[in-house]
DNA sequence: CTGACGATTCGATTATCATCGAACCATGGA
DNA sequence: TCCATGGTTCGATGATAATCGAATCGTCAG
């Protein structure tokens, strides 16, 4: 993962809206879920939600797939992993970077 | 690390400069550099880099420093881990989302 | 084909961001 | 003190982003 992608992944997550909705189809796992649902569970409008997708979708972070009339959306996780990668590898490569913080587990906020 | 954090510091780095300034003060090490050098190595106007230097820090991402007349800006590793460990955990929380890449650390798998 | 509904695209509006010259502030040396 | 130099702040400008109503497209049921 280059530079120039890898701004356009953390561009598409730098926006409330759009990591909510990323985080919400992680959550959801490969199945994804569908544009109404995630409108519905998000509030927010189908316009702007179309367009948080489609912004999602281009940084490669979300892909979509139809099933019916309706259209499902599902995290990519190697997008995911390559932003995590790029991260840690690229920035902090080599040196004592993780401190090994204690892992803290989350519950499923919904 | 909540979401609105989250959200600021992504948005620090989701900008070609800032991702440049931001990668060349983690190779640098806590020592940093001063903000000239790093205007020098990225070819970046004073102004131009003194606002983006202002953006990370206001993230919490940088740090500033003055030594003598020179104002040295290094990297605070723990936000950067703070955002691995949201994505990674909130966002991936429990799944095997990491597959495993070629990323081969010393890890033995035993 | 027609109607209904899920979802996207278009268009306009408003807000925020990135850039850089010029002016300014701060530090250290003479 | 005065000056040179490293950095920042101010102000203006052009570009890009976010939002949402209205119109449109696509799919399915009848």
């Amino acid at each position: 993962m280059e530079m120039k992608k890898t701004v356009n992944c953390l561009a598409a997550l730098a926006q409330e809206t759009r990591l909510a909705v990323f985080r919400l189809l992680v959550q959801a796992g490969p199945e994804g879920l569908c544009a109404g649902d995630i409108g519905a569970r998000l509030r927010v409008a189908p316009a702007t939600l179309s367009f948080h997708l489609a912004q999602l979708a281009n940084a490669g972070l979300v892909q979509a797939r139809q099933q019916s009339r309706f259209i499902f959306y599902s995290a990519n996780f190697d997008a995911m992993n390559g932003i995590v990668g790029f991260l840690t590898e690229n920035c902090c490569g080599g040196k004592p970077c993780p401190p090994a913080k204690a892992k803290r587990k989350k519950t499923a906020t919904s």
